[in-house]
DNA sequence: TATGTTGTAGCAAACCTTTGCAATAACTGG
DNA sequence: CCAGTTATTGCAAAGGTTTGCTACAACATA
C-alpha cells in the first residue's frame, strides 16, 4: 500500500468520503517537490479534471490540512501546501526577497515554546511555523540596495 | 510638540503630504486603545469623513506601517494596527479562540534570532511578530472540548 | 498669491479566499 | 444491486485587501 492509499483510507476511516477531486489534489500534491501554492495546485488539476473548482481545491487543501495529511505554509500572504513528512516535520523560513523556503527543525523552538508556557501559561500553535526574513543569498544583496532605495528616499510608491 | 504632531512631521519630512485623511487616520489610531481593526479605523473615520475610502484607509495604513508610525497585527487573517509605542516595542501572542493579544517582551525572541542568524545566515523579521496560540484563559475549555469534537470525529463541517 | 509639479484620493475592478445553496455523488443498509 | 442518507461538488456571490487610473489637492517656487 502506498502512501497515497494509506492517507486516503485515513481519510475513510475518518468518515470522509473519497473523492475523485480528492484523489486528484492529493496526487499532484504528493507529485510536487515542496510547498506548491493553490494556484499552481489548481492549474494542475484542472488539466486533468477541467470541471473542477477552485473552491473545491482550496476545501479540500482545508480539509487535507485539518486531518494533517498536508502542511500549510502561508508566502507572502497566499497560500502553499506540502505534504506533510511524518517524522520529518520542520517549520520554514521564508525568504521576503527571493519567496525560496528554507526548513527549520522543530529543535529550535522548543525552547521559545517551553518558555511562552512556563511565563505565560500561553500555548503557541507551533506544530507548524513560518518566519519570514533576508536568506543568506539576498542579504548582501538587500544591503547594497537599501542606502538609494531607503523608504525615506523613495516616497509614496503607491502600487 | 504633540507625539502625533511630531509622526506628521516626520512623514513630511520623508516627502510624504499631509492630507486630512491621514491626520485623520493617525488620529482615531492614536486614540483607540491598543490595536484596531480596519473596520473600526474606518468606521470611526467616515463617521468625521464621509467621503473617505476604505481603499484610502489602507494606503494609509501601510504607509504609517512602512514608516514606522503604527505596527501591523495580523488577528485572525484580519489587518489590526496600533500606534508604535517607541521605547515600548513589544510582539503579540494572539489567542486563536477568544482573539485577545497579549504583548510579549522582545527579549523572548533574541535568543531565538540569534540562533537563526548564527546557524543559517537568516535574518529573521522580528521588528514585530505575532504568535498564535491558546492562552491562559482559553486552555481548559478547549481541552474541555477536545475531547467531544475532536476533528476525527466531527468530520466534513463545510462552513 | 499665482502656478507648476507630482503625490494622493476616490472609484471601480481585480485579487485570493471563504461561504450559501441546490444538485449530485459516495457510502450505507437491505 | 437498489434506494436512502448526507457529505461534497460546482456555481455564484461575498469577504477582506490590493491595484490601475484619472482628477484633484498639497507643497514648492517665484
Amino acid at each position: 500500500m502506498t502512501r497515497q492509499e494509506q492517507l486516503l483510507q485515513q481519510l475513510q476511516s475518518l468518515g470522509y468520503r473519497l473523492t475523485p477531486q480528492r484523489l486528484l489534489v492529493l496526487a499532484i500534491v504528493a507529485g510536487g517537490d515542496g510547498h506548491m501554492g493553490v494556484d499552481e495546485i489548481y492549474r494542475q488539476a484542472r488539466a486533468a479534471y477541467p470541471y473542477l473548482d477552485l473552491a473545491t481545491v482550496y476545501r479540500t487543501l482545508r480539509l487535507f490540512k485539518q486531518v494533517g495529511v498536508v502542511t500549510e505554509v502561508d508566502i507572502d500572504h497566499r497560500l502553499h501546501y506540502e505534504l506533510t513528512a511524518p517524522g520529518e516535520k520542520h517549520h520554514h523560513m521564508v525568504c521576503r526577497a527571493c519567496h525560496r523556503a528554507l526548513n527549520l527543525s522543530p529543535h529550535y523552538l522548543e525552547e521559545f515554546r517551553d518558555t511562552l508556557i512556563r511565563e505565560f501559561a500561553f500555548e503557541p500553535d507551533i506544530e507548524h511555523f513560518t518566519v519570514s526574513g533576508h536568506c543568506r543569498y539576498c542579504r548582501e544583496m538587500a544591503a547594497a540596495v537599501a542606502e538609494k532605495a531607503a523608504a525615506a528616499g523613495d516616497p509614496a510608491n503607491d502600487a
